[in-house]
DNA sequence: CGACATGGTGTACGCCGTACACCTAGAGAG
DNA sequence: CTCTCTAGGTGTACGGCGTACACCATGTCG
């Protein structure tokens, strides 16, 4: 209780969530060694203590994060709500509430996917993630080909990540001038990007609910994976 | 004629096809202007009269690459095979195409990949191929805002990724000793990992195939966006 | 012939990850 | 109570990176 100006002394714990809440303000070019290391007033060697290098406090960042939300484990949900949803589709909402779940940390960590994408080690957290998603799957009766041609089809989607390779191309308002440039060389993408253009000239700019695209991505998805297991899909022999 | 050990003189696409093949043989971690320049013969600030910094070398090596193939327009593609095929699924033939020729190209460029997610401008070669992707939709008659939510369901499988975050977690043929400790903690995984476990207790290692998987999911996809289109889906009201 | 543009050079700076040798403080054993 | 051992923090150094800036070589054109 006395003098206690002395720093507390680091661990991996604290080094990995100092690592995420910086990713998280900054980014995760921000997250070097280096910079970290002052972060938490120590010299950067001091972090080689507790990481072995930097691609594993990368996977430690992964593992901080995914371990953060799916805890909870909603599987066989709404199996006994009276409504119109069977115990059938337990499997379906299972599958949908845990990707959107992950979802969800990833939008709080922008990070993430970056950080996922470059990870070639699976850890700890992401394999659990993996085993509960099969596990919906398999437990509703799926067969091990399907699924697994499920979860590839789901893809990276099951983390929760916009896959907007197609971005909206112009995320400052569409400049008028510019836009109609655009519009003349790709007229079919200025016409998708900018859904709505109005009878009156006005662009209502895109900025497209990234939520309802997820969501509506997801749904195909799911409609389709539900359409083959009810039709007993089988692999096509070789 | 003469004594013509002479170097050629360099120009941007020398530049970028240098930097093309380079990552092709070592990968995209290779690339740095330094290695790139003595691949070149040349000392590493002459790049900079070509490429204004390593971001646009990025920009130019991704618009090679997919200058590549596209060049061929499938659009319209089996209108008039006189087999089942309607000229209804016009626009479902072109895009798949597209996108599989995509695919081959990526195959052929495996930085593609990581080179197209880390841009944030983009390019020509880029806004040409989504248009074109984009005017197949639209020609058959898709709504603005299905075309643009279909985009985002495929999200980036358009460039023919196969997005493998959900990887087979040992590349390693399937160690039984190690296997069998993986399949106690994530006994769903390894079921739809090594596909066929048989009776016999072999093990079939996975060695999924990346085209099927491929077509399964885009196939998948295109079924699901074919079925709305085909029943007028209309955006919900807000 | 001289000006000028184009393109290649050399040096230098500030980042990065991390190897290696060292020091320090506290805990447990004698 | 000291002695030793160890976990954790330090300092220095190396080789890589992207690139700013000043410079020089070469060809073209007036």
């Amino acid at each position: 209780m006395a003098d206690q100006t002395r720093r507390e002394r680091l661990n991996r714990p604290r080094v990995l969530s100092a690592a995420v809440a910086l990713a998280d303000v900054e980014g995760l070019d921000a997250v070097s060694m280096r910079r970290l290391a002052t972060e938490l007033g120590v010299v950067p060697m001091a972090l080689y203590k507790h990481v072995a290098d930097k691609d594993e406090l990368l996977d430690g960042m992964v593992d901080v994060a995914l371990g953060e939300v799916p805890a909870e484990i909603p599987d066989r949900a709404q199996d006994d709500a009276g409504d119109g949803t069977s115990a059938e589709d337990g499997w379906r909402s299972a599958v949908r509430t845990r990707i959107l779940a992950a979802r969800r940390i990833q939008l709080r960590h922008p990070w993430l996917r970056r950080a996922l994408e470059t990870r070639t080690t699976r850890t700890p957290a992401v394999l659990v993630y993996l085993d509960a998603l099969i596990g919906s799957f398999r437990a509703a009766g799926f067969s091990d080909p399907l699924t697994h041609h499920a979860m590839h089809a789901l893809g990276s989607r099951i983390w929760g990540f916009t896959q907007d390779l197609f971005e909206d191309a112009n995320q400052p308002p569409p400049d008028p001038a510019s836009l109609a440039a655009l519009a003349q060389h790709f007229p079919n993408l200025v016409a998708a990007a900018s859904v709505a253009v109005h009878d009156d000239g006005t662009v209502v700019a895109s900025g497209c609910d990234d939520q309802f695209e997820f969501e509506f991505a997801l749904d195909l998805l799911l409609d389709g994976i539900a359409a083959l297991h009810r039709q007993g899909w089988l692999p096509p022999r070789r």
